[in-house]
DNA sequence: ATAGTATGATTGTCCGACAATCAGGCGGTC
DNA sequence: GACCGCCTGATTGTCGGACAATCATACTAT
């Protein structure tokens, strides 16, 4: 039997010295919009140059676990939104070649149960982004890309409203891949912009009236819409989702 | 009317570096595992100093668009491994303070398809992972953390069934909040380990048996259990999760 | 109260330097 | 030929210092 070792933990400056940060962002001892001391003051603290210090908090930045305001330069500690965290999962998605059908699947597994959470749990104002977004989309869907945009903002109202905050995050860089598609879709299919506009009407109305089943049939029927519009069109499901 | 203007877009050297790397790494014009130029090279080159370069670089490196190979110095193009991704996520979610109600309901969501996907799209050898993960939890569900690390296994070797991508993907983040309270879980209800290992057992006899309802139906049975184990242990699934 | 001005603090970027260590070649030993 | 130690160059990690640009603040003048 040979003896086996793990490999030597050791990690440079700039990296101990962002772990250590992280950590008490991470443990509440950095509180989020607490601003962060001076570069120079943490060098002297930790006892390391200002270089490494300012390597240290690009690795934050990239995590968006500090951030800067506008025009100000002290930074401060941040939680990262939902936005960033879903375009970092969408670039990752990206490089794996994920596939429209991946994404779709995936949609039809989310939307659904969300439809029916979301009438179930909807506060007025949720309902009224709902509707806003309908509204939206019916007024000026002639656009490609403003209907681009209410397709995906009707869905963020829907995950908004089942008032789960993991949803929308798991939802966002799945949106952002199929906005990629759908400006192929809604140029090629106009009758696909009518049956959304229902689909969307009939489960904004559903989520209204508390019907969660109807609001769910309605969802999956709309999904399964986008998939018919992709083939009708032509565009292979199965090869990679263009990057955006 | 007032006339308004957009704030003008003006980013710091290493951001611009680290944004234009980072688009030639998207855009396939560098492919992963290859190396990339030192950084006196990258600095003439970009025309910038050394030290704009290595800030740039620990940006995309925490992004983990670059990696350097254990015990090597070069960094090589790369992509984010599904771990590290959710880990992020996981920070995310768990700054944003998120319940266990709300990291359970979104279980609830992926998980009952998942097991009626694998049962469908399964391969042999994804089958021996599934049963593997089974038997290695029979074995040694005494001690705590081996029974939290294999139930996470098992669910994780089902949605690698599925052969979508993307669900490991959303799992994960899920999967490693769960693991914080399921250690406590599991110390505080011994027969929740026995319907844990029957559960385990009975999907992937259905998976096994291409038997996609059935595979569903258990699942359904089986993460709602965890929800009643939450409870009777008395874990307050409206609190945020434990950080971890 | 508002607008201008002076002052200090802080960041972004540069330069140069050096130790540590990794990659590859070279020769020696078996 | 395979393995070992050794040397050399390349590359990274870290340091110290420097300076301009810009932000924060207090102070002043209108």
């Amino acid at each position: 039997m040979s003896a086996t070792f793990e490999p030597l933990p050791f990690a440079p400056g700039y990296r101990r010295v962002a772990s250590e940060i992280a950590a008490r962002i991470l443990d509440r001892r950095l509180k989020v919009g607490e601003p962060l001391p001076p570069e120079a003051e943490l060098a002297t603290q930790f006892g390391v140059n200002r270089s490494t210090i300012r390597e240290a908090l690009r690795e934050l930045e990239s995590a968006d676990l500090v951030a800067r305001r506008r025009g100000t330069k002290r930074m401060v500690v941040a939680r990262p939104a939902p936005t960033r965290v879903a375009g970092r999962l969408r670039q990752a998605l990206a490089l794996h070649d994920v596939s429209g059908r991946e994404v779709w699947e995936m949609l039809e597994v989310l939307e659904p149960p969300a439809a029916e959470s979301a009438a179930a749990a909807r506060t007025p104002a949720a309902l009224e982004r709902i509707e806003a977004a309908v509204a939206a989309y019916h007024a000026d869907h002639r656009d490609a890309r403003r209907a681009v945009d209410g397709v995906a903002e009707f869905f963020r109202a829907v995950a908004a409203a089942t008032g789960n905050q993991v949803l929308p995050l798991m939802q966002e860089p799945l949106l952002q891949l199929l906005a990629a598609a759908l400006r192929v879709l809604i140029d090629a299919a106009p009758p696909a912009r009518a049956r959304i506009a229902t689909a969307q009407h009939e489960i904004c109305a559903a989520i209204g009236a508390r019907d969660g089943a109807l609001a769910r049939t309605w969802m999956t029927r709309h999904v399964r819409d986008f998939r018919r519009g992709f083939e009708i069109c032509g565009i292979d499901l199965d090869s990679p989702v263009p990057f955006a």
